[in-house]
DNA sequence: CTGACTTGCGCC
DNA sequence: AAAGGGCGCAAGTCAG
């Protein structure tokens, strides 16, 4: 920012922070090593025209949430940032830094600093939180921190990847999922009748509710009431001590089909019925919220509509625009084959290189059917050792020493109340309760032994499960990231939704939106995306991520 | 009445 | 002896 008013001319470095000033005014600063340039101001209006002058900036601001969404609403796109409130949580729980780094005045600020939902995102709300933090200073706290970090390369790589998370979740909100509320009303009405005055069932539903009433010999019975059906079946004289669907099905009793039935279309009706459409879908698209890191293992959670259960049910309804066409890719096995790259299991690694990791874990001689393979890696890794998943494992531990080795060391270290890590240094959440507060003297207070015990081993399970999982959700965070970059060079000239763009992730799962003709360069992306994520987290080590790609119109076509 | 908790079930 | 990780959401339940 020699002459003013950064310009692209002005080439590297290139990192600019974005602060709110005065109402309805922006302040941008270049940054360069820890220390921001002098400012320059601008009007809000003028925020959009100006970051799309420099494409190749990146982007330091306190919140993505705060930022983007304006942007993206204006037309304008960047190609990366850095967000400081994600950041500096990642940086909080890290046990590769040194927290005292991050001390500061506003250091609980940051620390409560929120998202923003897509509604409240008026970019100057003068009550914000936000509006009273510093983010020059955050920002060079962030990079001390991160030079002083033994494993500075991880972390940084992490950064970015949630940092581009961030983007690529505006950018889903803003696109949408393409979603035909004719072809979900159709599908409701087939299986249900059709819609149903507020507050009332649906014919089919309704039709049910006598039958099971009769079969069970409670003609005042509501279905709905879990206290009441309960009563009922046990009334009945079926040994049932919960009203699960799982637990029906194991009982000969002819109220139980009726009752089967009568639960699943209640749940449809209730989760993703018409009640969802009018509050989910609008103009033909399925915009939840997305909340990257908004699960301590890295995986992101969200909110409105239920967007980590879509069931397949009414994945007929998401249906590509006319002359588009989605390109839906997921990993196979996506956890243990990190669990192979990052504890350098070679001999687990070998069995990645298959499409079918299960099938060539039976192939090597290492267990004896595909079955035991499955249960077997799912016990290691959430830590269920009941039955037919524990008898593998000892199995398992002497086929692949590495792999078992580090999560059974992730569950010990729980077990001791230590705190774990991910690949690139997410840290676990440091534990709770009281087994961790009493682990070094004898429970006085009352609570039983076994049920420290219990929770220590709970914890434990909690924590075995967190470094692959976590380390899982690195891997797609670098998939996602780098697919995004390679979706907008495929696209020519035009805004975001004109060219290919993502409009669904799910932990090990992406949907695109794509012009149709494009497909099949989309796909290209797709895996030279996932390639380039295993080099990143593994380097050289050999460990495949292979893809199941379809090009179809609709979702529900998938697999 | 409201709000907190529980139950059940969908997804990975 | 028993022992399975992470979520969101709606509806029912129950205490205050």
């Amino acid at each position: 920012m020699t002459t003013g008013r950064p310009t692209p001319e002005d080439g590297v470095p290139d990192r600019v922070l974005l602060v709110r000033a005065a109402p309805g005014r922006v302040e941008a600063r270049e940054l360069s090593g820890g220390a921001a340039g002098p400012p320059v101001r601008l009007p809000e209006e003028e925020l959009p025209g100006f970051v799309r002058q420099r494409e190749r900036t990146r982007w330091v601001w306190d919140d993505t949430t705060r930022w983007y969404p304006a942007l993206l609403a204006a037309g304008v796109r960047v190609e990366r940032c850095s967000d400081l409130r994600l950041s500096r949580a990642l940086l909080r729980h890290s046990p590769f830094v040194d927290q005292t780094t991050l001390a500061g005045d506003d250091a609980a600020a940051w620390d409560a600093l929120a998202p923003v939902a897509a509604e409240e995102h008026a970019l100057f709300a003068l009550d914000d939180l936000a509006e009273r933090l510093d983010p020059a200073a955050e920002h060079s706290r962030q990079q001390a921190a991160l030079a002083a970090a033994p494993e500075r390369g991880r972390l940084a790589l992490l950064l970015a990847a949630e940092s581009s998370g961030a983007l690529v979740a505006a950018e889903m909100t803003h696109a949408g999922l393409p979603w035909r509320a004719d072809v979900h009303d159709r599908l409701l009405t087939e299986l249900m009748g059709p819609r149903p005055p507020r507050g009332q069932r649906p014919a089919q539903l309704d039709a049910l509710v006598p039958e099971i009433r009769a079969a069970l010999g409670a003609p005042q019975l509501n279905p709905d009431s879990p206290v009441e059906l309960l009563r009922a079946l046990q009334n009945a004289g079926l040994p049932v001590s919960d009203t699960r669907s799982w637990t029906l099905e194991q009982l000969d009793h002819p109220g139980v089909p009726p009752l089967l039935e009568y639960k699943k279309l209640s749940r449809l009706l209730a989760a993703n019925g018409w009640a969802w459409l009018d509050s989910w879908v609008r103009d033909g698209r399925f915009r939840p919220t997305y909340l990257p890191g908004g699960v301590v293992t890295g995986r992101w959670a969200s909110s409105g509509g239920g967007a980590l259960s879509v069931p397949t049910q009414i994945r007929p309804a998401a249906v590509a625009d006319a002359g588009w066409q989605f390109v839906v890719a997921d990993v196979a096995q996506l956890e243990p084959r990190v669990l192979a790259g990052m504890s350098g299991d070679t001999a687990m690694a070998e069995a990645a290189r298959a499409a079918d990791l299960y099938q060539a874990m039976v192939d090597s001689g290492a267990v004896p059917s595909r079955s035991d393979a499955k249960l077997g890696m799912l016990g290691a890794m959430y830590g269920g050792t009941r039955g037919e998943s524990g008898r593998m494992l000892p199995r398992l531990a002497r086929r692949y020493p590495q792999a078992i080795g580090l999560v059974e060391e992730a569950a010990r270290a729980g077990e001791r109340g230590e705190v774990v890590h991910t690949l690139l240094g997410r840290g676990s959440p440091p534990p709770t309760g009281a087994w961790a507060e009493r682990s070094l003297e004898p429970a006085d207070d009352g609570v039983p032994p076994e049920e420290l015990a219990r929770d220590r081993r709970a914890w434990g399970r909690f924590t075995r499960n967190f470094v692959v999982q976590g380390t899982g959700a690195e891997w797609a965070l670098c998939w996602l990231a780098d697919l995004r970059n390679r979706l907008w060079r495929l696209g020519g000239a035009g805004e975001l939704t004109d060219r290919p763009h993502l409009v669904f992730f799910l932990h090990d799962e992406v949907v695109v939106h794509t012009p149709a003709h494009l497909a099949g360069e989309v796909t290209a992306a797709v895996h030279q995306a996932a390639a380039q994520a295993g080099r990143l987290l593994f380097g050289g080590f050999p460990v495949d991520f292979p893809l199941d790609v379809s090009v179809v119109d609709s979702w529900a076509d998938a697999h």
